[in-house]
DNA sequence: CGTCAATAGTTGATTCACCAAATACACGGT
DNA sequence: ACCGTGTATTTGGTGAATCAACTATTGACG
């Protein structure tokens, strides 16, 4: 392994990075979801899915589609998905074609509301978290980002 | 707020860093749970807490500072330190001096069992994702998190 | 064709974190 | 000593995510 050419001191920097790196995204979602849950009364998550629904060809994604996009399992999205339904904004629709298959469709109340919470959210994101972080070091997060998960595939 | 002054680019820039962001911690933290499992078939989040507390003096943290150095609330710590207790993995202590409070103290049997974890899980960090960052961007990204940390409280 | 492994999605059981309320103690003022 | 307010921790109840097992289809291959 490439440790023994590392430091001690280097790696200590590295785990310390990585506790903040934990405690930030903990610290953030957790405010993003009490920000939503104040103003919308809605969870985070939701506010997730019908934004990558609208983003959707149509406004709809296979089920497992929107499982990957949403960081669930397929049976995590299957529950949540239902309970969006008795919301009424998400409907589950057969998939033309391949009978095993359903789409996950957003309603016109779902698109309404993402409108009114889309502004909200952002600026609240942008409030806590990217406000924060200059245009160089936004690229650096994203490259290191990115390159992690391209490894981890 | 700077919103004005940024250009619409750059702010699409921030939301996909974003989503890397949380893609990330999503697959590196079940990467290191799913290994962690495998291995020594210990949640995660158990090694945490054996590493805060044999850091702590005495081997031992008032549950509270536990709590917030694990990132739970308080009574999601008392539910885990639980487990472990029945696991014997660490101990409740009255804390002489102030008899509301008690200390979780790790055991012998702790110790060693972290003793073993360790290295292995150092090693899979490393391999997953601190091992991809070189020390100038990981000393970006340090400063980016402490920085987000610092104003949200 | 017919068989059969792979794929899409749902369901049952379990786990675990959270909130709110309860408990137990501490400590300053009277 | 007594009271009220604040702090440390635990408990009850609930919500939501997971895995494993299941159903229904699909599509490849002998």
């Amino acid at each position: 392994m490439a440790q023994d050419s590392i430091a001690k001191t280097d790696t200590q920097d590295h785990i310390r990075m990585w506790r903040s790196f934990l405690e930030t995204h903990s610290t953030v979602v957790k405010y993003l979801e009490r920000r939503m849950q104040e103003q919308h009364s809605l969870p985070l998550a939701w506010w997730d899915v019908l934004q990558q629904l609208a983003d959707g060809p149509e406004g709809r994604l296979r089920m497992g589609d929107l499982a990957d996009s949403v960081l669930l399992t397929r049976s995590g999205i299957t529950r949540l998905v239902d309970r969006m339904i008795v919301a009424g904004l998400v409907a589950r629709e057969p998939c033309p074609g391949d009978r095993r298959g359903y789409y996950a469709v957003i309603t016109q109340l779902g698109r309404d509301t993402i409108e009114k919470l889309g502004p909200d959210h952002s600026k609240d994101a942008w409030e806590i978290f990217l406000g924060h972080i200059t245009e160089e070091e936004a690229d650096v997060l994203g490259k290191v980002f990115n390159r992690v998960l391209t490894a981890s595939r």
